[in-house]
DNA sequence: GTAGGGTTAG
């Protein structure tokens, strides 16, 4: 443009930045706050609010709320835009003082303003937020639009409301519903696991003439299935690809749909097959889609696969996302290649809470056990709030460590975990319970295992892990019980399986079972590993009677 | 005349 001897005008960089938004890459976004800072519409409004979006979406929430201050003018899409900023990221606080603020300073919130607080609302799953938002809405008469209806059902139908999902649907004039009304009402009886209601929506919006491309019929089925994978078998993911097959129309949601559900499946050749078409096919992959790819390399630990997937992300900027490179520390660490996931790590010019924990979990899984303390240690003093999954992460470092829980401090273990600021998840109770079956402790054990049983009744490893404490102390009354415990509650354990992937091919393994065509080999050399480690504890042992003998002469 | 802030599903 400007070699054709044309300036920008006011609108070039709000554009510019608008599709640095799609692509979500802070590199495109320095360049872009570099060149408006030079021009003559810095100061301009429209300027200034497509800069704080293009750094809300580019996940550089700080350097969108900087310049927001900074702004000597703000109108309502001003405050809409960092608003938004905090609601998706769930700072609720943040989000009803900026309210209070916009007020004050004699902004009327509108319906975005309104949508804005409902999704910061959203993951507190609170319908009674919901509720009083939708009121205050009314009552200072915001004039909803389809958009903002929109987002009503869906947030009634998270918050486990499905009538009032339906009662906002149906306010809506039938020529001004769109789509997306409609795919909010099937995916709110899908959540629900409400099939007819699901399939009943589905019949009525081709009735009224809406097209069933995008991914409408596929999410009728996907949900029910496979969202609730847990319960089900995912076999299904072949009716959802007889669907996919009839389709005329494919989004890049359609696509991203099948090839999620087979990378979970840990079928990774069918989902690079669906890429690879998906490509040739013209539609380009989003964020979700690369994320559902190479967390699937990482779960099945297809190490080349990723690295390919690696290189088409750096060619195409995917690599500047901070959520893509999350994701990619994760799947090296899983493949057992720490050290790319440390360097990946450290290329990070501003790391997320989600980057550390990625971080420690992949060190607890290496074994660096030291390493992915220190990572915590060093985390917290930034100033980051560790969530329940630090948490974990750092507690498993612990246990694989031998600290607290290996070592047979359990009780300490236990204070540790009433101690955290959070509420102790099904993960935290397992890796105590674990803790608990090393040392055999049936006290401890027979409490963390009935907070599990709380948390999931269904759920069969920690009624095998207690029985197995049980028959470990003799306690042949605790194994019966469980057993029983276990008929009654319906529980059934689905035998663990190993998958590793070696020259693209994927090998499954199960306990005791031994017809892999290279098993004998395999075995042998799973005895041989047993035998050092066999002797490396010995040794350590050893080492560990030397220095308690020490410790006890230096404290007499 | 228009252009900056906005909805669902994966």
């Amino acid at each position: 443009m400007k070699q054709n001897g044309m300036e920008p005008n006011n609108w070039t960089f709000p554009f510019l930045a608008k599709a640095c938004t799609k692509v979500s890459n802070f590199k495109c976004s320095q360049i872009i706050h570099s060149h408006v800072m030079k021009s003559p519409f810095w100061s301009d409004v429209f300027v200034q609010t497509a800069m704080v979006d293009m750094y809300v979406k580019c996940n550089q929430l700080d350097d969108a709320y900087n310049l927001f201050v900074r702004m000597s003018m703000r109108d309502v899409a001003s405050w809409n835009a960092i608003l938004h900023g905090f609601a998706q990221s769930g700072f609720l606080d943040r989000v009803s003082h900026l309210l209070h603020c916009m007020r004050f300073s004699g902004i009327q919130p509108d319906s975005v303003t309104v949508m804005g607080l409902t999704r910061a609302v959203l993951h507190t799953k609170s319908l009674k937020l919901v509720k009083s938002l939708h009121s205050f809405a009314i009552q200072i008469g915001i004039d909803v639009d389809v958009l903002l209806a929109n987002t009503w059902i869906a947030a009634y139908a998270k918050c486990g409301d499905l009538g009032l999902a339906e009662v906002v649907f149906n306010e809506i004039d039938i020529f001004t519903r769109t789509v997306v009304s409609w795919n909010s009402m099937i995916a709110g009886c899908a959540n629900f696991a409400n099939f007819f209601g699901a399939v009943n929506y589905y019949k009525c919006m081709l009735h009224e003439g809406f097209r069933p491309d995008l991914s409408t019929p596929l999410l009728v089925y996907f949900h029910h299935v496979c969202n609730r994978r847990h319960y089900f078998k995912c076999g299904d993911v072949d009716s959802a690809r007889f669907l996919f097959d009839s389709m005329s129309d494919r989004t890049c949601v359609s696509w991203t749909v099948m090839i999620s559900g087979y990378a979970e499946k840990g079928d990774m050749n069918e989902a690079l097959t669906l890429f690879t078409a998906m490509e040739a096919a013209g539609d380009i992959p989003d964020l979700v889609t690369m994320l559902s790819l190479i967390s699937g390399c990482g779960q099945i630990g297809a190490l080349e696969l990723g690295k390919w997937i690696d290189n088409y992300s750096i060619s195409n900027g995917l690599k500047d996302n901070l959520i893509i490179c999350n994701a990619f520390i994760d799947m090296y660490a899983k493949c057992g290649c720490i050290n790319d996931a440390r360097d990946l790590f450290y290329a990070i010019p501003v790391r997320s809470l989600v980057s550390w924990t990625t971080m420690i979990a992949g060190c607890a899984l290496n074994g660096e056990f030291t390493e992915a303390l220190n990572l915590f240690s060093q985390m917290v003093e930034l100033g980051l709030k560790p969530n329940h999954i630090t948490f974990l992460a750092a507690l498993q470092a612990c246990s694989h460590g031998d600290l607290l829980g290996r070592r047979g401090k359990l009780k300490e273990a236990l204070e540790f975990i009433h101690l955290m600021p959070i509420n102790p998840d099904a993960g935290i109770w397992g890796a105590l319970l674990g803790a608990c079956k090393v040392h055999c402790n049936v006290e401890i054990g027979e409490y963390v295992s009935h907070r599990l049983f709380e948390l999931g009744p269904q759920v069969a490893v920690p009624y095998a892990e207690m029985a197995n404490i049980y028959a470990s102390k003799g306690r042949w009354d605790g194994v019966a019980a469980m057993r029983t415990m276990m008929k009654s509650n319906k529980v059934r354990k689905s035998p663990g399986q190993s998958l590793v992937q070696v020259k693209g091919k994927t090998h499954i393994f199960t306990v005791e079972h031994r017809d892999h065509p290279e098993g004998r080999l395999i075995y042998m050399m799973l005895d041989s590993l047993n035998l050092h480690l066999k002797k490396a504890r010995l040794q350590l042992s050893s080492e560990a009677d030397m220095n308690c003998s020490e410790a006890t002469l230096f404290s007499s």
